[in-house]
DNA sequence: TCAAAATTTGAAATCGCTTTGAATGCATAT
DNA sequence: ATATGCATTCAAAGCGATTTCAAATTTTGA
């Protein structure tokens, strides 16, 4: 059932079809009326690479995810924020999946070449991230998720993780812990070297040195969040607290304490960042889990709904939204043994 | 940079720039090589809208995902592997992400109808479902990632919930648990009915007798699990093992043994169900935990594969892959107490 | 009543590619 | 010298929508 076809049937020309349906003001109530029954009834729909063709708008919004793990959980969260913005628009998510940095790069010339996106999401930049330079370049629109210094005005939304993660230690040493552990997210990454900043900065101001052996970088996943958990409890004197990355983080944490002897919550506190799974609740845990808490999903919603606004004409330069994150203090979280 | 662009570039006709691209035989050597280098030095791509209009293939695959919880950790990585196998074609995912039934059928339709993929990834089917069906009228290419009796045929890969529960609880039956509970997926759905076979199966083979307050349906959530486990732990006798669903469900199984001042793996035994995910290992739990175990990624690389062969002419009643799923056993799992 | 304006419709161009069918040039066979 | 075949190349017709520009019809105004 093509445009033609529906014009003939109803003895009208593709224009006045085309027109009727897409609202245009030209065309006879009555007309319009006729056709959009009709259409209704015989179940017709544009063809989407034609409506692209003619209109020059691909309908899709894109996101690269380079290797395995970028997978995760975080992206489904935020994947299913912004998919909930964007069913309202009918506005699909098209996702490339690639295996190293320079196919990433390649992929964002090929959608932008190619025109299959509309518009990208970039997201866990580094201070200094290339991509963004290069979509500025290929004059593609784009929101960042998370930040970057270019120099060059971008659209970005972010958590402030180094307010985050200063409210915490600073909550922690005031509980008396002075040997605070971070397991922290991969170096170079912005929002890894935000909360390394909010670390260091609660730390000084209480004047407690700090000590490399407590702070790791890596992916979070429970393994290894376990593994230097459990290293860092074999150091004399061992961390009374740790600030754990994510939920994943949390879980490897939890283990390693446990292993060693250890009740969270008594001997050793925790607290850790909660990007709000609803198959993972902080206050479901046992002891409950203290958490900086701020929610993927959200992130995701009001990042489609940033997109949307610029392919409306909003310029970039306007486009910055810092979310302050929450503390959540519950049981995992108590007075430095003495 | 248009096709038309390059061959004026290049004093060609657009024909032969374009079959020189696409490696038709009837192009000069010569003229392939001056093409090819041209093409890639001023960095033409075709549009993506073009080609599809005129060759009628979308170069994507979609995925309808309904609600909230449907993109939870079992998606993501089931579209880490769909995503890596396509990533070689350079064929992308199409999400479309729907609220109600009524939606996601309306979602089907407007995708066939508008060409916007070549093929669905239908997947969590029912019983009988009728999205199948639906799929089949419209004609469009599907795979179904689990299994329906709609008694025509169509594409499915599925793992053997049955055969695996079956193993599972015939195991925990001779270690001696003779009160194993079930946290079962939801009702009506294809897996959790094929498990629930398997469950009785055993159960039936070794005279046990079935008790309803032992078996709970739903969702996959830490927190679910976590209150079904604590109610059923509260019964007189209490069930000495768990077959958990998920890995989510272990976590929340886990967390009420350990609040009933239990012991996994001494007092209570549990063997839970894993999808494999790369932050969530069982090898790691603490006790180890003993898992059925059945990789999504794996799965979702090979559906790609097989839409890939559909799309190549295979027909549908050719494909039909049932995997079977490993019986791990780990430290979770041992002898009933006396 | 008739010209001018407003309303409504349609033919054809356009978007950027693939592909059909025809044309060209050149070597080989008769 | 002519016919045949082969290797290359191209012009033009699609794919299915939107949109420009023009035409037809109706309404309005003096």
């Amino acid at each position: 059932m093509r445009l033609k076809d529906l014009a003939e049937h109803l003895g009208l020309s593709q224009t006045t079809v085309s027109r009727a349906l897409n609202g245009y003001p030209e065309v006879n109530e009555a007309t319009r009326r006729r056709v959009a029954e009709t259409a209704q009834r015989l179940g017709y729909r544009p063809n989407a690479s034609a409506l692209r063709l003619a209109t020059g708008r691909s309908g899709a919004i894109g996101m690269v995810l380079r290797g395995s793990y970028e997978f995760g959980p975080h992206t489904s969260e935020f994947l299913g924020g912004v998919g909930e913005r964007l069913a309202a628009e009918e506005i699909d998510i098209l996702l490339t999946t690639v295996e190293t940095y320079e196919d990433e790069v390649a992929a964002y010339k090929r959608g932008a070449a190619s025109q299959k996106v509309d518009a990208f999401i970039l997201h866990s930049p580094t201070l200094r991230d290339e991509r963004a330079e290069l979509l500025l370049d290929l004059k593609v629109p784009f929101v960042l998720h998370g930040r970057t210094n270019i120099g060059k005005p971008v659209a970005w939304l972010d958590i402030d993780n180094t307010g985050a993660v200063e409210r915490a230690t600073s909550h922690l040493l005031d509980l008396g812990h002075r040997r605070i552990a971070l397991l922290n997210g991969i170096k170079g990454r912005t929002f890894a070297e935000h909360r390394e900043i909010g670390y260091l900065a609660a730390l000084s101001a209480r004047g407690v040195a700090f000590d490399p052996a407590l702070m790791g970088n890596s992916v979070f996943t429970d393994e290894i969040a376990f593994r230097m958990a459990q290293a860092m409890l074999e150091l004399r004197p061992h961390p009374t607290a740790f600030l754990a990355g994510s939920m994943m983080t949390a879980l490897g944490i939890f283990r390693a304490i446990r292993q060693a002897g250890f009740v969270l919550g008594k001997d050793i506190s925790m607290i850790a960042h909660d990007d709000v799974f609803p198959y993972l609740n902080a206050d479901n845990m046992y002891p409950t889990m203290s958490t900086t808490r701020s929610s993927m999903r959200q992130a995701g919603m009001r990042i489609a709904e940033l997109i949307l606004a610029i392919l409306g004409g909003k310029p970039v330069e306007d486009i910055h939204e810092l979310w302050p994150v929450e503390l959540v203090l519950r049981e995992s979280s108590g007075p430095a043994p003495q």
